[in-house]
RNA sequence: GCGAUUAUGGUGAAGUGGUUAACACACCAGAUUGUGGCUCUGGCAUGCGUGGGUUCGAUCCCCACUAAUCGCCCCA
């Protein structure tokens, strides 16, 4: 037997109605704030990512699925969202078009090549938006309130957000120097994981669980201290905001996030959920003011974040959060006639009169049928057997009072519509 | 990339170095039933992740591989 790749799933059943769900749901609430649906492609050029993701991080260094296609090119699964949807605002000159900034949305797979365990795949689903063309801090704020306002419309409680800012490039390049030199020294007392993020990501050091309680964490240079002016007022200005829209955060100093293209604001949303798994971040973004230059587009500023479908799923699991509430089948329709062709039509007709109907598909008998009803739990059940069609009467039955009327055939969406 | 645990039918699972691998649910056939829901009868893994090895003999012991689950790193 032929089996699934390691760490992919199949989503199908409940699982699969709630993810659909969840997708419309986003869609309507992206409209709403005014963003538009972007689909870029699932693969790009391995450049777009080294050079958009950072050529240091452990995303492009061990992660991606790297392959040659036929031609020679030299291509990448998309392991996240954000950069090609930058090479598409540059490519197709989105920075020209009259309406600024520009604000979209999508909603796809990422892969990255990583050990499966609860809460990480493989392959996995997400959820992002970026706008472009803006520095204004109400626009950090603004990303930040659509994550917030999808949990609360979903009934998500256990979530925290994490707020900090890196500053501007200047002075997270200086600040990085100052921890360097502040831990240099003294590396050999930290673990081997923190003498390894020392090199590749200084800042990732502070967050080590390891050395936590270490004295150096302690003594450590502070983002804050590292900050222009502008930076400072830049970031109060986010929080003015965010309180303006009742949004509740924690400041975290030590919060930095994998990726090198963020500057000023980054943010989590973290599961605190009692039985939740260690990977709990459930959406992550920042703002990346230099990122389109990077990709040689005109210098434009950026705000944006990513959210795993998957891990919102788990999330919905853990609350026990029922999202489907009204899927129930309005109408079962037993098919016991010669002239399965009319019943059919007429199953046909009442869905689409909005209907939700099922019927026989497997020439059952009366008993057999009775058994899907059994099953399936419609709100009604008709049987239509050639006496119907002959006489044009059938009997509705409503399947919990266990009531029967007798209707018209013809009548049977206007019986359904009063309801 | 590193570590821990696990791998028996459609599902949940019990079990043993040696004739027919428990039990439950589901499913199928039939009986009964005021069109189904209850009850009863019968059926349902020639095989215990894959490949090697030890043994007279292995689902049960050993090794490798694969996969799953969870954790580290990292991230959604």
């Amino acid at each position: 037997m032929i089996q699934k790749p390691k760490g992919t799933i199949d989503l199908y059943g409940k699982e699969g109605k709630k993810f659909i769900y969840l997708q419309n749901l986003i869609a309507d609430l992206c409209e709403k704030y005014n963003y538009e649906y972007i689909k870029v492609p699932m693969f790009e050029a391995s450049e777009l990512f080294h050079r958009g993701v950072g050529e240091t991080t452990d995303i492009v260094t061990k992660e991606t699925y790297d392959f040659v296609d036929r031609g020679n090119r030299n291509l990448t699964l998309r392991p996240e969202g954000t950069a090609g949807v930058i090479r598409s605002f540059i490519e197709n000159k989105m920075y020209a078009n009259p309406n600024q900034p520009v604000k979209l949305y999508y909603i796809g797979s990422s892969f990255r090549y990583e050990r499966p365990q609860s809460g990480r795949l493989r392959e996995h689903t997400q959820f992002g938006v970026e706008v472009l063309g803006s520095d204004d801090p109400m626009v950090d704020a603004e990303i930040i309130s659509i994550a917030v306002n999808l949990f609360k419309i979903i009934g998500l409680k256990g979530l925290v957000v994490k707020l900090n800012s890196l500053g501007d490039t200047e002075s997270r390049i200086k600040y990085k120097d100052a921890l360097i030199n502040h831990f240099k020294p003294r590396i050999d007392e930290l673990c081997d994981d923190c003498k390894l993020r020392l090199e590749r990501n200084p800042l990732r050091v502070l967050d080590c669980k390891v050395d936590a309680s270490h004295e150096l964490m302690k003594t450590a240079p502070k983002t804050i201290d590292y900050f222009t002016d502008d930076s400072k007022n830049r970031f109060e200005k986010v929080k003015e905001y965010l309180d303006a829209l009742e949004i509740n955060y924690v400041v975290d100093p030590n919060l930095v996030r994998g990726l090198d293209y963020y500057s000023h604001t980054v943010f989590e949303i973290q599961a605190e959920i009692e039985g939740f798994g260690s990977q709990n971040t459930i959406c992550g973004g920042g703002r990346y003011n230099n990122l389109v230059e990077t990709l040689d587009g005109p210098a434009t500023p950026g705000m944006g974040f990513g959210m795993g479908i998957e891990r919102l799923l788990l999330a919905l699991e853990a609350e026990e959060i029922d999202l489907i509430k009204d899927d129930r089948l309005d109408l079962f329709i037993a098919n016991i006639s010669s002239e399965k062709e009319e019943v059919f039509s007429i199953v046909q007709s009442v869905r689409l009169s909005g209907f939700k109907v099922e019927t026989d598909y497997l020439n059952r008998n009366l008993k057999g049928q009775f058994k899907s009803i059994e099953r399936l739990n419609p709100k009604y059940f008709i049987i239509i057997g050639d006496d119907e069609l002959k006489s044009g009467q059938v009997k509705i039955k409503d399947n919990d009072t266990k009531e029967e009327e007798t209707i018209g055939i013809y009548d049977i969406v206007d019986y359904l519509s009063v309801r």
